[in-house]
DNA sequence: CGCGGTGTTGAAGGCATTCAATTGTTGTGG
DNA sequence: CCACAACAATTGAATGCCTTCAACACCGCG
């Protein structure tokens, strides 16, 4: 448990760290980042492999470097429910040990910066602007996880795809998987497959992939391939996605 | 913004509350809590009132004393989810004051404990331990939230409703909405109204009604009248809630 | 007794799912 | 380079679950 993954594992000099001053240990001075430099490992992960299941889920905190990482809740008989999306700088585990029943996937090829649990746990302990980092960080999760639940709960299959391809829009530009074309056009990389957008979305794949004609012929998006998007019209994926009031007819 | 409110407010002696070690302030000494005492007022709150909407809500941080809040999202079209479900000795608030649109209801009569934000934050910067609880708190209500966005995406109207009436079996002892009968079964206050349970659930009243009637004539449960049930079968209330594999026919 | 609010029950319709077939894409080996 | 397999995505048709609309029952209250 204390040991180094098999995966490729090598320690890190966080003063060239691209994502040091974004990430969580932003809230750290120099000295601290000292301690925390040599508890950290840096882990490849391929996409479709697991980075933690439930069992073993507490094992380790990381700071994602790059790549996407999708939290699944699953259910006993096989349904599966998307719980959490996560990219760079995002930060992942959880404190305080308790087990939950979460599985960690990677949704592209991850980078991970990894923290061991009892090293990094000390640290926050110590370090109180860390605490209060993580405390921030957890907050405005909760808000996002709120946000999604009234999507799950009380918006139509369209209403759920626009969502979703406006998240990615407000996220992307983070992980550089959208560019502006020269007609002003916004135009999406799409880091899930269909299969993982329907755990997203709470419905089926075949439902997905209805959605996205009706955004097509609706004239909001256009399809480049089955992982990119254009967004012709955003005021119309807006409304699509049930965050204006809707037509009054 | 900093003035009490004008429903009945008075100082409050913590020494003699009843939540004081299971609520967040037992991680104050009792110097700290002589600081807490002074800036803490009781507000009492009917069924149906609100405790705060989207525009206010930062403005004062509370310790459930007694009663039910429901947190709710609200689309511009009317549509409507609970986010969250808090008894006593629950903490309500958004630290680090970012607005988000939630409202809060009281769903029973409830008595809160209100803290001024400011003066709350105050004390939350000076005292760490105060921090680390909030923060196990915050990531418990996390895991809530995701548990329930399982629910909400991948379950069956008849699943959705019996892990509704698990999950107050389990949490209602806290508030002395349950207890345990001669024949040894558990009979549930339900705090909630049709309407609310549906806002819970992601479903309509009727629909909720309908799945009561499954639940009953299923024999899992008994409706002694609309808002107290009894549990005849745990182990199928289980089942029905699909945590067990469901039965391979 | 009548009234409003809350909850139940029935019938019809719609949206998403399910099952199934087809097309498109990727990578491997001949 | 092409054939082929394996997988991903799309499309079609039929089913089913939940919603919607509507009527009715129940309860407390003036």
């Amino acid at each position: 448990m204390a040991k180094v993954p098999e995966t490729t594992a090598r320690t890190l000099h966080c003063d060239h760290c691209g994502i040091r001053h974004k990430s969580i240990c932003g809230a750290l001075s120099a000295d601290e980042m000292h301690h925390l430099n040599e508890i950290a490992t840096v882990r490849h992960f391929s996409a479709g492999e697991t980075i933690f299941s439930d069992e073993e889920q507490s094992a380790y905190f990381a700071n994602i470097l790059s790549g996407v990482v999708k939290l699944t809740k699953i259910l006993p008989d096989g349904r599966q429910q998307m719980v959490g999306l996560h990219f760079s700088p995002d930060f992942l585990g959880r404190a305080y040990g308790q087990v939950n029943p979460y599985f960690a996937e990677a949704a592209t090829d991850v980078e991970l910066c990894c923290f061991q649990q009892s090293a990094f746990e000390n640290l926050l302990q110590k370090h109180s602007g860390l605490e209060r980092r993580l405390l921030e960080n957890t907050l405005s999760e909760l808000d996002t996880a709120r946000e999604w639940m009234l999507l799950l709960g009380r918006k139509t299959a369209i209403e759920k795809l626009a969502s979703f391809l406006l998240l990615l829009v407000k996220r992307a530009p983070l992980i550089g998987c959208t560019h502006v074309s020269i007609h002003d056009l916004t135009e999406i990389d799409l880091p899930l497959s269909r299969s993982d957008i329907a755990d997203f979305l709470g419905l089926t794949i075949e439902t997905v992939s209805r959605q996205f004609g009706k955004l097509k012929s609706e004239g909001a998006i256009e399809l480049i391939d089955s992982r990119r998007c254009k967004v012709l019209d955003m005021a119309l994926l807006s409304e699509c996605a049930g965050q204006e009031p809707p037509p009054l007819d």
